[in-house]
DNA sequence: CTATCTGTAATAACTAAGATAATACAGTTA
DNA sequence: TAACTGTATTATCTTAGTTATTACAGATAG
């Protein structure tokens, strides 16, 4: 289910930590779901517990889970309100570099494109079976 | 005129490479135009002369540039290329923020608002008279 | 010719981030 | 009690990036 790319040079908790926001983004982890383990996590994955612990801990301290100590962590429900901010402020910057694209003559469908492989990056990574992209 | 960022994650050769192509592309460097020394860059930016080299090199291997050893570095005419990689720049910050937005439950149909919005403000700044889009 | 600029090269050392390894403590649960 | 959980600490390793230093050779102006 959670699955890291081992080549990124995005650090594997950093990964983690986007790959956890997704599948909640995703209601593929919902609120109350346990996370796999912090050591079970690690094994599957041939990674450090720490590093496992390092995601955990930042996606606490962001309110994404909660952990507690010898039961196990699990995905909190997020409000929509803390994101609207940021929403606004990545539409800003798309704008802009729509903008700009626009200028150096992509067109539209292109743009629809990129999307699309996106959707699919995401659902590929969150999925089951492996591929390689690079 | 050329700067970076000492608080970015990007190593500050890869910064100086997307700054000089971009350069390039706005034509504020322009064919011929002579690249500032390794020795003087490095002093301005109070940075070691092997990073600017490094950065000199990449951008050399890869035709943006071209050195004289005894005169200097100069700016190739990559007109062609130079679109095409800043189209990739805009991509690659693209893709990013798509994914952020997915993170964030933003829909394409949503994005793609966004887009017409943009073509049609476009449209109206450009003085254009068609009207037949889409 | 000399001085000083230019690019180029090589090597050693330092830094910081990320990751690993090992171990330990405490709460939970079957 | 045994086997899970999260949490914590400390030391070590790895790697990319960067620095520091020194050196060589071509170009050019005085």
């Amino acid at each position: 289910m959670i699955q890291i790319d081992m080549k990124s040079r995005t650090p594997i908790y950093e990964q983690l930590i986007n790959r956890i926001k997704l599948l909640m983004a995703q209601e593929v982890l919902q609120p109350g779901d346990q996370l796999p383990s912090v050591r079970v996590l690690a094994g599957e994955l041939t990674v450090n517990p720490n590093t496992i612990q390092k995601a955990y801990r930042a996606l606490e301290s962001e309110g994404y889970v909660y952990s507690l100590p010898g039961k196990g962590s699990f995905v909190n429900d997020m409000k929509e309100t803390i994101n609207n901010d940021k929403i606004a402020q990545l539409k800003t910057e798309l704008i802009r570099i729509f903008t700009e694209l626009s200028l150096l003559n992509v067109s539209k469908a292109e743009l629809i494109e990129w999307m699309d492989a996106v959707e699919n990056l995401n659902a590929k990574e969150s999925g089951d079976t492996n591929e390689n992209h690079n």
